[in-house]
DNA sequence: TAGATTCTCTGACTATAATCAGAGAATAAG
DNA sequence: CTTATTCTCTGATTATAGTCAGAGAATCTA
C-alpha cells in the first residue's frame, strides 16, 4: 500500500460513486424516481409515521407530503390519521405497495449478485470480509463524542441501558440505589460532566467525569451499546474524558468495577490504569484503578 | 449464492449510498451543481477534446454543451476548434478554472480526511487496506470477457503489448516472426477465435484458441494488462477459451510456454494441464501441456 | 384556557439534469 | 464530386428534486 492513506480513500470513493450511480440507474431503471423509490422502501412493510419518514430522509416535509400524493395517486399507499395524536400521519403500503417494494428488494438483491457473479469463491470471501471492514469502520468514524447535559433524555436512556446490562451481568444484579450515585447536579461543570457518543443522531455511548476537591478524578458509567462495540469507541470515550480531567487540573483519576467486566478491565489496563487498594466501600466494585495523569 | 453474502453486499451499498451522498452535498456545498464539477473534473489540467468528456461521462452532446456554455460564461474554461479536425472542440480550463478546480480537489481530500481522521492509527490502516481490497475486487468484477474480432484495433493493440511483453520478458528476446503464427484468417469462427477481456471498454486481456481438424484445440496468447494482474482474470480466460473448445467438439487442448513465464506455467499446472513430450517445434518454448476435456 | 408548538398540507416557485429534433459546418468514404 | 457521417450547437420541452411561506387542525404547556 504505497498510496498515501488519503489518495487511497479518494480513489475507493471515486469508484463507489460510479457503482453507486449504476446502482440507483438499476433501482431506478424501470418504475419509479429515486425519490419516490427510497420512501416507498423507508415504508417498510409495516407501515410508519410520515414525521418519522420525513426525520430518517432528512426531507422537506412539502416534498415529502408532495412524494406520498404520488404514491397515494398509484394506489401503492394508504394514509390515515394516527389514533394517539391527531396531527400524525400514518403510512401503510397497499398490497400493490408491497409488490412494488418486493421488487425493489429483488432488484438490489440482483444489484448485489452481479457484483460476486463474476468472482470465483475465495474472491467473493474476500470481497465480503472486506466489505463488512470497510462499513465498521466507516460507521465507527461517524461516531461523534460531545459534553452532554445529564438531564437530556439521551443521557437518561444510556444511564438506564447501562443499570439494565449491569443488571444482567452481575452475579446478584444490580441495584442503582446501593451503589455509589452520580446525580444531575454532580454531572454538570464544575463538579463533573457527561460524554455522550452519538452515531447519526442516536446514543451509543456516555461516560462520566466527577471532578474532587484534592485534584482527584473519578471515572463513572462508561457504556457502549451493543451495536457499536469493537470499534475501539470505549477507548475513544475515556481518553475524551481523560482530556477534560487534565484540563481541569486532575492529577489522578479513580475508577472501580466489577470483576464480570472482563473487556472493561483489560481496557482500561491497556490506557495506563494500575490497580490499587480499594479507595472506597462501592458495593458492586471488585477491582480499584488509579492513573496519574 | 448463499444468502448471506448477499446481505452484506446490500448492506455494504447502504452505507456507501450514504457516505456518496454525503461526498456530493460536499461538493456540491458551495460553488457548482454538480454535473458542472464532474465536467471541471473531467476536463483537467491539460484541456480535453469536447466528445471525449461525453463518452467517458456518459452524457448526451446537448446538455454537454449547455454545460461548456455555463462555464464559459463563469469564465472558467475557453473552447476552441481543433486545428486537426474543424468538427472537433477542445476546452481548456482558465486561471480561474484551475482555481476551481484545485478546490474541488482540496475538498475531496478533506472528506477523505474525515473519515480518516476519528480512527486511531491501526484502524487507520485497516480501513484502507481494506478499501484497496473491495475496489480490487469490483474492479476484477466488471471485467468482462467477450468474443473479439481479431482485425479490430482493440485486439492488435493487445497482442502487440503481448509480443512486446514476451521481448522482454525471454532472455533472447521475441521475433514473432519466427514463432508459430496466428494470422487474422485463422482467429475466425470456424478455425479459431480470439476472446478479449475489457474493463469498462479498456481492452486489459487476451487469449486465443485455434481449432484443428482432429478435435486438437490449442491455446495461445494468453495475456493479461499489468493493471488487471493478481484478479484471477488468466484463470477466467483459459476457462472461457475452454468453454467455447468443448462447444467446438474439440478433445484435447495444446499449449506451450516459456520457461520464463512462471505464473503462467502455474495456472496451467492449477486448471488441469499435464506436462507432455514436445508436440511442435515452437522455437521460444520449453514446455508444452496438453488437458482432455 | 390562552398561547405556543407540532404536524401536515397546499400553492407558488426554483434549480438541476436531462431529452429530442434538427440545423450547420467539417470531414470521411465511395 | 457526391453522399454519408461526425461533431457541435440551439430551441423547445420534460422530469426530478427540491425550497419557502403560510394555513388549519391537534396537542402540549404555563
Amino acid at each position: 500500500m504505497e498510496l498515501p492513506l488519503v489518495e487511497q480513500v479518494r480513489s475507493f470513493n471515486r469508484t463507489m460513486t460510479e457503482r453507486i450511480g449504476v446502482l440507483n440507474d438499476h433501482f431506478l431503471g424501470r418504475n419509479h424516481p429515486l425519490g419516490e423509490a427510497r420512501l416507498l422502501w423507508e415504508i417498510g412493510e409495516h407501515g410508519a409515521e410520515v414525521r418519522e419518514l420525513r426525520s430518517r430522509l432528512g426531507l422537506d416535509s412539502a416534498y415529502v407530503s408532495r412524494l406520498l400524493r404520488s404514491l397515494e395517486g398509484q394506489g401503492l399507499i394508504v394514509v390515515e390519521t394516527s389514533g394517539n395524536d391527531g396531527r400524525v400521519r400514518i403510512v401503510q403500503l397497499t398490497e400493490a405497495g408491497l409488490r412494488e417494494r418486493a421488487e425493489l428488494d429483488h432488484r438490489a438483491d440482483v444489484f448485489a449478485q452481479s457484483l460476486l457473479e463474476p468472482l470465483n469463491e475465495s474472491q467473493r470471501l474476500k470481497l465480503v470480509a472486506a466489505m463488512a471492514q470497510v462499513e465498521r469502520l466507516l460507521i465507527a468514524s461517524q461516531i461523534t463524542i460531545a459534553l452532554a447535559d445529564p438531564k437530556s433524555s439521551d443521557v437518561i436512556w444510556c444511564f438506564e441501558q447501562y443499570f439494565a446490562e449491569l443488571g444482567k451481568r452481575f452475579e446478584a444484579g444490580f441495584d442503582p440505589a446501593r451503589s455509589i450515585s452520580a446525580h444531575a447536579h454532580e454531572l454538570m461543570p464544575p463538579s463533573g460532566l457527561v460524554l455522550l457518543a452519538h452515531m447519526r443522531e442516536n446514543p451509543v455511548g456516555c461516560g462520566v467525569l466527577k471532578i474532587h476537591e484534592n485534584a482527584v478524578g473519578e471515572i463513572k458509567r462508561m457504556w457502549v451499546a451493543p451495536q457499536a462495540r469493537g470499534l475501539g469507541l470505549g477507548r475513544r470515550l475515556l481518553e475524551a474524558l481523560e482530556l477534560h480531567a487534565r484540563e481541569a487540573r486532575v492529577a489522578v483519576l479513580h475508577l472501580e468495577t466489577n470483576r464480570s467486566l472482563i473487556e472493561a478491565i483489560q481496557m482500561y489496563q491497556g490506557c495506563g490504569y494500575q490497580e490499587v487498594e480499594a479507595f472506597n466501600d462501592e458495593p458492586y466494585a471488585h477491582h480499584w484503578f488509579e492513573k496519574r495523569l
